[in-house]
DNA sequence: CTGTAACGGGG
DNA sequence: GTGTACGTTACAG
């Protein structure tokens, strides 16, 4: 241990936290940076796990059986503490251990004791844990007071501190692989180029085959080995924040590893020199690099924006507007064997993954360095929880700090039971089916936070019996407003922060400054539209199934108010409506009384409810309620509910239906669709199509062995298998559906490759894919599947004869 | 109708 | 790591 070491005190930013583990004991480790921007590790020895436990009967008595049970001295401390549960004081046993593990090890043991009625925030991680109870937050400052180390700061006190987010220098990778089967098989298939892409403006490819004397970014290695090893010192010398790639905890970083077992090389670009921290939540790996949060691009951006694709080249050219080409991935390993010309393409296109998909990054991370502010956990875990998971992080750190107990997470049944209860949503107006020009959208957005907060809806508020105010109308229940409920209390400080906010966005005009304050009223802005949500999601804590129908029963109230007054007062036409918005006719000569509406709306709607302006659309066609495209001034075609764009349909189905959607946004002339549909039907009843446009493709997710179910891919796998073909778990299925006698399609699936252009079946492509693709769009306009056929079936008699 | 399996991104 | 997605679609039976 050495002699004596000075107390210091100083300002450190939190960029990731953990625990590990020494004699037993769990020791937490703070990864961070000093107000010089340099990385330093800080250690804190004075926290243990803890959970909490109901009790009923003596205390002593109860005390003395866990004290008997715990054989291996796991429990270090058993204290009666008094808190709060719901609007409840109680006396609750606190249970301390030495080890997060050990909570395991007891905690259902101590649950079936005699006295014991519940056990309380026994699966709350370690480290998420430490950051609600020393309340700061990753992402911001701290001031430590601790001893200094040779190689750490060890703690003492550690507490929130006040400044800037200072600048974080963010890595962006892409790595390319060989895979002439297709599925690149890890244990033979190398990695060839590793491609970097930094905020600090580097620019590299390293790969390992040396045809490239002219490109300046491209280092040439030995192998596969040593361009691993270079990526390694590349991320030490720079010594990077953030980590991010597209698609990295799914492919890359798994990848990566398969390569290092079958290498037997080691790898560590973490802080800690540790490897590559693996871990799936059911289908859904992630990637963890200790010291230097890592976000997925892929799963931020399907999580922000509404596309009907993921493709990386889809997702720049929307978002960005890049246009950027795409090596198929089939083809990858061909430009690699080719080299020369075709090589230097790959070197560069990798190159560019990296580089778009760190555009992408900084554009979304302000976000998420926001949330992790404001829930107080990591960049690393918030960029991977769903809206309602930020919510419950924000409510346990609050819960906990007014010294309440959390409540548990739902289980087995009680899951099984909320999430079979069911209540009315929103109020959706049938659309006017067909075409419509013209159309005003209004959007309705903070309306549920700010029902939550004006009726304080709350579990520890609501009020079944006995009411006499602010009642919900179809249900006769109330919540009580003497006191405001927890919920609506954290929503109404967050509603209070995003008005501050945006108050000094409409003063400010420096657009660094505006683009940050921007960046935070929309972070507020998430949060507090996800709380209906949560309230209403079943896997939540603080689930209620009466406050969430509550929530949803007055917001109906208020938008039918809302298109009244449109209708009523100002003779516009409401062609359509969904829970929080509305769609209305408004032409050339009626864009002022549009305004004059919303101004009318907006000075009758009570406190923070607001309608807002979404925007106007040139045409647009409904079909049902939650499936509609609208085309905007400039050509642009948002689809709702329509999309038609997964892999296992047909390319002819997609094709067919994005055309037909586009001549009746443009034209809007359904007779050309049909005419174009009748003639798609009769060039596959002829046999003019290309064959290619036809394969559906499906992944083999498991051996065929493991197939419960005929499906049509496992039948064309087995047929490929028997074909002479290598057969393997993951392997995309490409298939044609074939004449034959067999009435189950799954008997008459194909491989693509052993199919003829004369043995599909045109029947199965007309009627289980070009039909349904089209008549989803045609109902709107009242074309039936009759329709679309009409002088086809003579056509093919015809033929017939 | 219910149960099972697959979709997404990546190469 | 005090853990284990999600919402939706298609087909078989």
């Amino acid at each position: 241990m050495g002699g004596l070491l000075a107390q210091i005190i100083m300002k450190a930013f939190l960029l990731d936290i953990d625990y590990e583990t020494q004699d037993n004991r769990a020791v937490i480790r703070l990864f961070l940076k000093d107000e010089d921007g340099r990385f330093f590790l800080a250690k804190d020895r004075n926290f243990s796990p803890y959970f909490y436990a109901f009790i009923s009967g003596y205390p002593n008595e109860i005390i003395q059986s866990i004290k008997e049970l715990d054989e291996k001295a796991r429990i270090k401390k058993l204290e009666i503490v008094e808190k709060k549960y719901f609007k409840e004081i109680i006396n609750v046993l606190r249970i301390t251990v030495g080890h997060p593990q050990d909570v395991v090890a007891v905690r259902e043991k101590i649950n079936e004791l005699e006295g014991i009625d519940e056990i309380h925030e026994y699966d709350i991680l370690f480290a998420r844990r430490y950051l609600i109870d020393k309340n700061i937050t990753p992402m911001d400052w701290l001031e430590i007071e601790g001893k200094k180390r040779d190689e750490y700061l060890e703690v003492d006190m550690i507490k929130r501190a006040q400044g800037e987010v200072p600048e974080l220098k963010v890595l962006s990778f892409d790595i390319e692989v060989y895979n002439p089967k297709g599925v690149p098989r890890s244990d033979r298939d190398p990695i060839i180029m590793v491609s970097l892409a930094s905020s600090k403006g580097l620019k590299k490819v390293l790969t390992w085959k040396d045809e490239f004397e002219d490109l300046d970014f491209v280092e040439v290695l030995p192998d596969e080995t040593s361009v691993l090893k270079r990526f390694e010192d590349i991320v030490f010398e720079e010594d990077f924040d953030i980590v991010i790639g597209y698609n990295t905890d799914n492919f890359d970083f798994p990848y990566i590893e398969k390569r290092l077992k079958a290498l037997d090389i080691s790898f560590s670009i973490a802080r800690d020199g540790s490897g590559l921290k693996l871990s799936g939540r059911k289908n859904l790996p992630e990637a963890k690099i200790k010291g230097r949060p890592h976000a997925d691009v892929y799963s931020i951006v399907k999580k922000n924006v509404k596309l009907s694709s993921y493709v990386l080249e889809n997702v720049v050219g929307e978002v960005l507007g890049i246009q950027k080409e795409k090596i198929p991935g089939k083809k990858l390993y061909q430009y690699w064997d080719e080299g020369g010309e075709s090589l230097r393409k790959l070197a560069k296109y990798s190159l560019e993954d990296a580089e778009v998909t760190l555009k992408l990054g900084q554009k979304f991370l302000p976000l998420y360095e926001q949330l992790a502010k404001i829930i107080g956990q990591t960049l690393h875990d918030v960029t991977r929880m769903t809206t309602g998971q930020l919510v419950e992080w924000l409510l346990m750190r609050e819960s906990s700090l007014k010294g309440n107990i959390i409540p548990n997470r739902p289980h087995g049944s009680e899951y099984m039971a909320r999430a079979g209860e069911t209540y009315t949503g929103g109020y959706v107006k049938s659309p006017k089916r067909g075409l419509s020009e013209n159309i005003a959208v209004f959007d309705f957005r903070s309306l549920y936070p700010s029902v939550i907060v004006t009726h304080n809806i709350d579990l520890s508020t609501l009020k079944m019996e006995n009411c006499k105010e602010n009642i919900v109308p179809e249900f006769g229940y109330c919540f009580e407003t003497s006191s405001r409920g927890f919920i609506p209390e954290i929503l109404k400080d967050l509603v209070g922060k995003r008005n501050i906010l945006k108050k000094k966005l409409k003063e400010n005009n420096d657009p660094v400054e505006r683009l940050f304050l921007h960046v935070q009223q929309h972070a507020l802005k998430i949060l507090a539209n996800s709380f209906y949500g949560y309230m209403g999601y079943p896997r939540a804590r603080w689930y209620k199934r009466e406050c969430a129908q509550a929530v949803a029963s007055l917001a109906r109230m208020y938008i039918k108010k809302v298109m009244t007054i449109a209708e009523e007062d100002f003779s516009l036409e409401v062609i359509y409506g969904d829970t929080d918005s509305l769609f209305v006719i408004v032409p050339e000569n009626k864009r002022n009384v549009a305004i004059e509406f919303l101004k009318k709306v907006n000075a009758d709607l009570p406190g923070i409810i607001e309608l807002e302006y979404e925007g106007y659309y040139k045409r647009g066609l409904f079909v049902t309620k939650k499936r509609y495209a609208l085309i905007d001034e400039n050509g642009k075609i948002t689809v709702k509910g329509l999309e038609f764009v997964r892999r296992d349909w047909a390319a002819i189905a997609r094709k067919t239906q994005e055309k037909v959607l586009k001549i009746l946004l443009k034209d809007a002339n359904p007779e050309k669709a049909a005419k174009l549909v009748r003639e798609v039907i009769i060039n596959i009843k002829e046999r003019r199509v290309k064959l290619e446009d036809l394969i559906i493709y499906t992944q083999l997710t498991k051996s065929i062995k493991s197939y419960k179910n005929i499906e049509p891919h496992l039948i064309a796998a087995k047929r490929l298998k028997d074909g002479g073909e290598e057969v393997v778990p993951g392997m995309i299925i490409g298939y044609v559906i074939v004449k034959g006698t067999n009435k189950l399609i799954s008997m008459r699936a194909e491989p693509a490759a052993f199919v003829k252009l004369e043995n599909y079946d045109p029947d199965y492509y007309i009627d289980n894919q070009i039909l349904p693709a089209v008549l989803r769009i045609f109902e709107a306009i009242g074309y039936t599947r009759d329709y679309l056929r009409e002088g086809i079936e003579q056509r093919s008699l015809k033929g017939w004869f």
